[in-house]
DNA sequence: ATTCTATCGATATTTAATTATCGAATACAA
DNA sequence: TTGTATTCGATAATTAAATATCGATAGAAT
């Protein structure tokens, strides 16, 4: 095998096998990114230029190989001795989570969580960018919540299917979430982020990720009372 | 081997069966274990009286083999065709999250996600109390949040102390979190519940639980771009 | 130039969790 | 009374994730 027909094998291969592995990295690693870029995104601060897996993995007190093959999972490759590169890698873990171009999103209920969340400056880091606010309390639309005017619940489906947003973030009282999830599914979002306590059942083309407090106390009671 | 004796074999057995189980119920399960109950309650305030593996498997969009697992873990049996009494398997999931009797916890930051938690009334289902709230903003000190006093982040540790408090709501910005868990630590609290966006370091022998929404976020986005 | 050391990445191995299988129990209907 | 459908619980198989092992690489020290 020659130099050049070499080359254009391993790319391919190379090609075949990134793809891959965008389809499957594995849930866990994908819940750990996060803690591993706001570490990154500090060294960077901080002039630093080059990171070990072993280094992030003591910061964050993670197995060094499992850190290793969490980076791994985003196609960056590593030098030996050095590491990797931080901006790239930066770059590559939020190619990975889809963080690459921000996420417009619309929230619904202004209440005591919703407001809590629009007043938390931390989702710009994540490419989260919500903008518009729905709530069906007549004495709360048309107020301004951290910068962004409540609207009336009803025109949420105009609204989505003007604008096609793709995601909402659905912070309503558990009685009413699976309504509401099934006017933002007909009216066409990609997306719920839902914090009420309960399982939204939906089509299955909408993806949907709870945020459960109660399971998250849960852990935190059972190892607390051994 | 005669009857007694058998019996005797067999309840020995059996005790030991349940303390292994106690220690050893899967983490899975446990995050699980909040969705059942909430379910339970449900059925339970409508007055159904028992409950199978396989209905409440469906509820939740789970595989009933999990969910008898799960509740097999708790020690109460079931009975073949009928499923599982629900008063006492409520009693049990709570038994095994530590949730039969209320923890009490103060709160450790009074800003935009310290107030949304104390003004949700669901807490009071997992057994959690939270009976004081210290910041260290001068405005803060002395106003109310949701029926309680804010007092000086000063007077924590004193506080935790005398009144033998077990565990601690962090929800300050992350910049000071590993600071006051050092304190909450030195002060003798037993478990944080920490909201800020970073490991925290303490001696072993302080549970530590995060809440990371990031990794939440992480997931959906992920799911999302394909 | 040679040795030493830290790191990477590929390939096992181990561990934990989920899912499947199957016999036993029991309510209920025929 | 008998048969049938349903559920339980024990055990086995499968799957996914974390951890361990080890040769290769490249920079730094001798
Ligand atoms: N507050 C918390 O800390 C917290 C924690 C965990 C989970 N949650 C969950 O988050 C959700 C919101 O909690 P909260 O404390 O903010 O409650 P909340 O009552 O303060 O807020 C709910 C908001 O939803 C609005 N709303 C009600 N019905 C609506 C409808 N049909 N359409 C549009 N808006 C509607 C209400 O006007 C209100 O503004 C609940 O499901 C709760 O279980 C809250
Ligand atoms: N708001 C959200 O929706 C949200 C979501 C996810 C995570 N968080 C995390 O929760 C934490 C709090 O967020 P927030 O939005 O409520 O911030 P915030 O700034 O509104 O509130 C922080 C509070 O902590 C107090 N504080 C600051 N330093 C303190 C100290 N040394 N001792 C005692 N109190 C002190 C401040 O006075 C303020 O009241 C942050 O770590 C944030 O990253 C918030």
């Amino acid at each position: 095998m020659n130099g050049r027909l070499d080359n254009t094998e391993n790319r391919h291969l190379k090609e075949r096998k990134v793809l891959d592995r965008i389809k499957s990295i594995p849930l866990p690693a994908i819940r750990r990114y996060p803690s591993y870029l706001r570490r990154l995104k500090k060294y960077e601060s901080e002039g630093v230029l080059w990171i070990s897996a072993t280094t992030l993995a003591e910061d964050l007190s993670l197995s060094s190989i499992l850190v290793r093959k969490d980076l791994a999972c985003t196609g960056l490759e590593g030098r030996p001795k050095y590491g990797f590169p931080i901006e790239p890698l930066i770059c590559a873990i939020e190619k990975s989570l889809g963080w690459d171009n921000a996420t417009d999103a619309i929230l619904v209920g202004a209440g005591n969580l919703g407001t809590a969340l629009m007043g938390y400056g931390g989702f710009t880091q994540y490419g989260l960018k919500i903008i518009a606010v729905f709530d069906s309390d007549p004495l709360k639309i048309g107020e301004m919540i951290h910068g962004v005017k409540i609207l009336d619940i009803e025109k949420t489906a105009d609204f989505i299917a003007r604008t096609k947003i793709p995601m909402a973030v659905l912070t309503v009282p558990a009685a009413y979430a699976q309504l509401i999830a099934m006017k933002l599914s007909d009216a066409g979002i990609k997306g719920i982020w839902n914090f009420a306590p309960i399982k939204l059942k939906l089509s299955n083309d909408v993806i949907i990720q709870r945020v459960d407090l109660a399971s998250s106390f849960a852990e935190l009671s059972s190892r607390l009372k051994k």
